[in-house]
DNA sequence: TTGTATGCGTTATCAG
DNA sequence: CTGATAACGCATACAA
């Protein structure tokens, strides 16, 4: 473990930078060389030192991720996602942490820049005015995935899913099979995701000719407790035939509260879901829901931070990417 | 970003030298000159690099991690309780995912050593003789989770759940509850868990002084398919009143096999299943079953991996952790 | 095609 | 208490 560049430039007969050179697949360094070199770092079990090179190229081959808690299955995709085509391409990622905490927050953000690791992706929704400028500090791009609140700059860049779009998806479904009267359990005012799951929810009754009514949309809280709001919406004239949910937990809430009730679902009324977590497949009935492709999305934030890697000032777009409806048991036609 | 220990030395008006022995909160260093260095530092926006810094020290403050998938909850867990302990003692996690893939694992291997990582944690089950003498030349002390086959030797230890007093937990509950025809749907012959598992149950039993019947004993795969097994110990006479299953995924799937033969559990049937999954406490009726307390296993290998940094050669025990009984609605008494 | 010399940013040793 | 100075292991400009 104590075996250097030096050595194997000794065993080998050659100067050491001769055996950087071999190493590297230099084309100054003839295939004789090359293998002589290489055989004999092998047989001295070299490997090349990773902080001593980092050192001296001025960068470190590692990806900072922050993530609020890796234990957050959504969060685990995303990191799956990122991780693969790092190390695809020979980075490697360092994980931090930061579970909401401020304190925690800091010292990743400190702990990667005296990594000096050459790109951040944050993956924690609440970067608010507290880090962002102690991000940029970091002084490498910076990719941020799903972020509530960013203010744009040259250094940070964006990721996210497309919740309008989705909100829409979601609709447009219920209204392609016949509902009219279709209400909407929103999730915190506070989440960027909530107004725009909502936007997307209006966009769609619009272009279908629907017209808005706001005693159709109750506030829940994005948890399954919230989704007991569905029932209210019962009590509406006429009464709805179909709910879209601000996300899943909301939809099982909703599910749950309805069958107390004996409503069955889907034969009275519909419900979709939003963000097809795991138990949305597992739940009675299956709910039909908007998938977030987290691990494409880690994909996606890892590609950004490569081309950025590359050309640091490169005007990179944000990007959006679109949810996919899964239908499964919980809607079903209107007649 | 470009700015060193001897740009805050010039600042400062002192050597470099003092700059790192204040920063450093060296004994030698008075107050006074510490707080003008510390503040030249902070003007500067300064921060050590952890490259330069590791090179010299001969320690680099990372920790590899490899696992198959993140995506595993599992996993995640176990991350986690490594993540949270290494950030508490300043140390970073290298994350490598594997995939049982001999490729990637080879490559993780081969970057995790280029980096010079203080210690390597691995939960990835099937640390086969394929790549643990690989593992070995890293140098560094290695802490396996979970692992279902490893030579001990010097540099390798391990942390596992013990699986055999799983196996009797779960099997004690339902003679606890009256059930003495006891079923069993085991997992693959491969898995050493399966089989220290199967060896649970057995001791159980014969410490309640219940014979042993191998024909109650079915072979599942440890996947949801597997758990129709179920079905062949329904024809067994006398008819089970109660069946421990290999893992959550092997019960739900019997619960459903179950269920589509119109038998209620556990009205008709107690079932016990292990490892206490999300989906565990989801299912309906919620499942009966062994916790594995992956957040502590991580913890106590990063524990195990901190304790061999300090003292690489001193005699680390290998830890077996002990589930815990989880009763839900999945088993009831036996009249 | 190869070798020599230099520097990357630290910590550690040894004089003062 | 402080400052030179020498590593640490590598990549690379410059010479040969």
């Amino acid at each position: 473990m104590r075996v250097s560049i030096k050595d194997v430039a000794r065993a080998a007969g050659v100067s050491h930078s001769t055996v950087s050179r071999a190493l590297a697949h230099s084309p100054l360094i003839p295939e004789a060389t090359r293998r002589r070199v290489e055989r004999a770092a092998h047989k001295l079990g070299y490997t090349p030192n990773a902080m001593a090179r980092g050192l001296v190229t001025r960068h470190s081959r590692a990806i900072g991720v922050i993530v609020t808690s890796i234990a957050d299955p959504f969060v685990a995709e995303i990191v799956r996602g990122i991780e693969q085509l790092a190390g695809d391409h020979g980075y490697r990622v360092v994980l931090s942490t930061s579970h909401n905490n401020p304190e925690r927050e800091v010292n990743a953000v400190k702990a990667l820049r005296e990594w000096r690791v050459d790109s951040v992706i944050v993956a924690s929704s609440r970067v608010g005015a507290l880090y962002q400028p102690l991000l940029k500090e970091i002084g490498a791009p910076i990719v941020l995935i799903n972020n509530q609140s960013h203010q744009a700059s040259r250094a940070i860049h964006s990721i996210a899913v497309d919740d309008v779009r989705g909100g829409e998806l979601a609709t447009r479904h219920l209204i392609e099979l016949g509902h009219r009267v279709i209400g909407h359990v929103r999730g915190p005012a506070s989440h960027r995701a909530a107004q725009n799951r909502l936007r997307g929810y209006r966009r769609a009754l619009q272009r279908a000719g629907v017209p808005y009514d706001s005693t159709l949309v109750v506030k829940g809280d994005g948890r399954v407790e919230g989704g007991e709001q569905v029932l209210r919406l019962l009590e509406h004239q006429p009464v709805p035939t179909a709910i879209f949910c601000y996300n899943d937990m909301t939809a099982i809430g909703a599910l749950r509260a309805l069958r107390s009730r004996g409503w069955r679902v889907p034969r009275d009324l519909s419900l979709v879901g939003f963000d097809n977590i795991l138990l949305a497949s597992y739940v009675d009935p299956p709910l039909t829901t908007i998938a977030q492709p987290m691990f494409e999305m880690g994909q996606r934030a890892m590609e950004m931070a490569l081309t950025l890697i590359r050309a640091p000032r490169a005007r990179v777009a944000d990007v959006t990417i679109q949810g996919e409806l899964i239908v499964r048991a919980s809607t079903r036609a209107q007649t």
